[in-house]
DNA sequence: TTATCAAATGAGCAATAGCTCTGAGATGGA
DNA sequence: TCCATCTCAGAGCTATTGCTCATTTGATAA
């Protein structure tokens, strides 16, 4: 046994070596082969049994390294499709500085392809910022499609109706959705649902190739309360039956499943495939909306994700 | 300018992310360039920039069997504290390639230490090419210190000044010479010396840790006579008096010892103390150093090397 | 607005690396 | 000593990478 361990340890030592000449040194193999007095495909297996033996350590010095390594993370534990983590820049843990340049990247990416896509967008203020980091663009083949009414609680256009923010910069065909966030009632919603132009358009939203989405919490700063679709009896209600967070006006609790309530019963909102194989990109960032991400990324509501570094580590310790 | 600078930090960005996933995910140029949804060349560029940028750190765990036989040697013959030999790279005899590394890593075991550490270093280029393989590492509890100083001939900033840039990647603490290396008379250098931020400089020098520095050998190439400050006549005289080498300036001859001659009653450097207990770390490679090594190594006016595999075979020639 | 220039891009090709298959030779047990 | 078994070297092929050149793009200044 000895003898094969020394022998093991030797080829080790050439394997090293070989790994110096080639990551250190900068030498092709076959000038390594030659040194080494050997063949260059031995050559080319100590070299890489160099590094399969974990003896060449690469690191990569940039803030982007680490991102990069808790958006794999984030990849594997929740079977996403992607995931990109942005740098934290302010000490804030709910700061989402950096989301609006990085989801504007992706639309933008989405956008460039030559083939007509259809791109699903929710609402809310950091789907907003992604459209202002926008560049203009020429795109006359896509279809920006709503999945959330643009009708707010008043009757005004909605403060961040997003899809015609983006469809005007990127100059594609829009259809928004001309009803008003939450019906009246559960009949209203039923009606307005049964209109031609209105099914039209969640049709559209259902074959969307991408739907980007807000992920909002739920609490005193939730759009739904602020814009006072919801009173404090009904807040308090949700807390009650473990209610998590909200994607275009749809709430659900911890594990990601839709709660049984008055809200959701009269939500115009398209409805969200679970798993679906197109992706769903969720943008979300801050420790106040970890338990909102959760359990969207649970219940596989969203598929990507982009977040940031301080919420994406968050999201790990669970 | 800002413009252009942003522009350049976002494409360190991209070069960042190329790198990672080449170097750390393992894809090929072609995924990254899908996976950024640009071309296989502009994702070969981005990997290629990361590696110039020095993003991508290598390094090599291995002692390889050789090296570690010589270093013994030379630890045995000349009764040195610690001796790192590196695997020869180039047939280029004198050669300094992978020092670097060896060094920078020798220099990270001593930051990462959790006890404040005062660390002492002199100049030059391979010092020079130890701080940039160091990792940006964040150690305040730890002194840097110049053996040196920083201003040269003409005024300006030397070109290697190596503490500066070691302080700055570990987040230490940084204590500079604010002197010229070579003073214009001994009567200057007494009362530049006299100053008492320049003998609280010294002083830390002295009493430091761990030291570290290059060795020059001196002829035609020594940076002291390519800056200026010997010129051909004095190069002549000490070649007589048999000078072999040069540390932080300091000139001696094959047995080691300072020599009598004028750049030596002009050096503002610190002294380097003979035989110290703490370690004196020379960094250098060359068969053309040989004398310049034997002589510091005769003398403990160094007392641990780091060099490769050549120059450790001809020093045991000896 | 237009001319000018530098930087970035993509194509195409040559160099380099990685993989699989086959056979030679070593190893160890009967 | 012989044979079964296993490892490893080398050939040959394919994939990947690096480089150069022509062209486009975009910025800048007139």
């Amino acid at each position: 046994m000895s003898k094969k361990q020394q022998h093991d340890s030797q080829r080790l030592d050439e394997a090293a070596r070989a790994g110096w000449l080639y990551y250190v040194g900068g030498k092709t193999q076959d000038e390594i082969a030659k040194l080494l007095k050997t063949s260059r495909q031995s050559a080319q297996r100590l070299v890489a049994l160099a590094m399969s033996e974990g003896l060449v350590k690469v690191r990569l010095e940039h803030p982007i390294a680490r991102c990069m390594e808790l958006g794999e993370a984030l990849k594997t534990r929740f079977g996403l499709q992607f995931c990109d983590v942005v740098p934290a820049i302010t000490e804030d843990p709910n700061s989402t500085l950096g989301l609006g340049q990085a989801g504007a990247a992706v639309i933008e990416r989405t956008l460039k392809q030559t083939q007509a896509q259809t791109i699903a967008f929710g609402t809310g203020r950091v789907l907003r910022a992604c459209a202002d980091e926008l560049p203009l663009m020429n795109c006359p083949q896509h279809k920006i499609v709503s999945l959330v009414g643009n009708i707010a609680h008043n009757g005004e256009a909605t403060r961040y109706d997003v899809a015609v923010h983006i469809a005007d910069r990127a100059k594609a065909q829009h259809y928004p959705m001309p009803l008003p966030v939450i019906a009246g009632s559960e009949e209203e919603k039923n009606t307005l649902h049964q209109q031609s132009h209105v099914s039209r358009i969640h049709a559209l939203a259902k074959n969307a190739d991408i739907t980007f989405v807000g992920i909002g919490n739920l609490g005193s700063t939730s759009p739904l309360y602020v814009d006072g679709f919801i009173d404090d009896e009904e807040l308090a209600y949700l807390s009650d039956v473990g209610a998590a967070g909200e994607i275009i006006s749809w709430i659900y609790n911890r594990e990601g499943a839709i709660v049984d309530c008055k809200i959701n019963k009269r939500v115009t909102s398209s409805t969200l495939t679970l798993a679906s194989e197109k992706p769903v990109v969720g943008i979300a960032s801050g420790l106040n909306k970890k338990k909102a991400i959760l359990g969207a990324l649970r219940s596989k509501l969203i598929n990507s994700l982009i977040t940031n570094e301080t919420t994406a580590t968050a999201l790990l310790d669970e």
